[in-house]
DNA sequence: AATGTAATTGCAACAATGTTGCACTAAAGA
DNA sequence: TCTTTAGTGCAACATTGTTGCAATTACATT
């Protein structure tokens, strides 16, 4: 969880996350910077802030990627919430909070869980 | 959920998900059939199997799609079980019987669902 | 069993997403 | 300011999945 160098890229990716209230894809963060950087350094910062603990990636129903950022994370990093997301519009949203309730038998060492709901949003109902 | 045909590279393809005790990917489907058909084929086959009914797709935590079969739709088709996804040997496994309960806001309407939780399983631990 | 038709297939071409190696650049501690 | 090395751009590659189209084949009907 060791801080890196604070570069343009960096900055300027994490206060796009940061400001947005749906997470948001490679693609689309790429589409916001206008040329600002190269895709792959766009690739390696958005893994870097994974690995630093600043944003968290989630793996949507579709099996694209997105990523938002680490609200509520202020003593353990853990990411155990639901995510939903929008058939409609696409969006994906952090339902921070809600955690779903599940036992799986001892045997099996749990370390990191991915839970997508997907449907309609309140907007798109 | 009407049946369409019975091709070779379907009842193979089938058989091969059916037989298995773990989900399986495209890759290693094609791995298995040996050039029995070309991969385009096999995308559209398991596109038609989990359309039909007989199995069922997972996205996986690291976004990888496997399939698996569809034991226990008997009368409801429903897949809201839980799928274990081993970071060592990299197997996923359907979790027959076991489901997460969770609670959204109700303006959210919900029509899928995709749980996965990683770690090691009972062999790998 | 032979035939007709539409579902299925193979192939080539394409698109999206992500990774790697390497030379160059720049952040930040000394 | 200097030095070190983390970070970047670029080109090249890999994987996964999709699409159009002509050829094939399952199977319902004769
Ligand atoms: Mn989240
Ligand atoms: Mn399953
Ligand atoms: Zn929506
Ligand atoms: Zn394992």
């Amino acid at each position: 969880m060791k801080q890196g160098r604070n570069t343009t890229a960096k900055t300027e990716i994490l206060k796009l996350i940061n400001q947005s209230d749906v997470a948001l894809s490679h693609a689309e963060i790429q589409l916001s910077l206008e040329g600002l950087c190269d895709r792959v350094t766009i690739y390696r910062v958005l893994d870097r802030l994974t690995e630093e603990g600043r944003i968290h990636r989630i793996v949507n129903i579709d099996g694209g990627v997105k990523y938002a950022s680490c609200t509520g994370c202020s003593a353990v990093h853990q990411h155990s919430h639901i995510h939903f997301s929008c058939q409609k519009c696409k969006s994906v949203t952090c339902m921070e909070g809600i955690e779903p309730a599940f036992s799986l038998p001892a045997a099996y060492q749990i370390s990191e869980v991915n839970f997508t709901v997907s449907g309609l949003c309140p907007q798109c109902a």
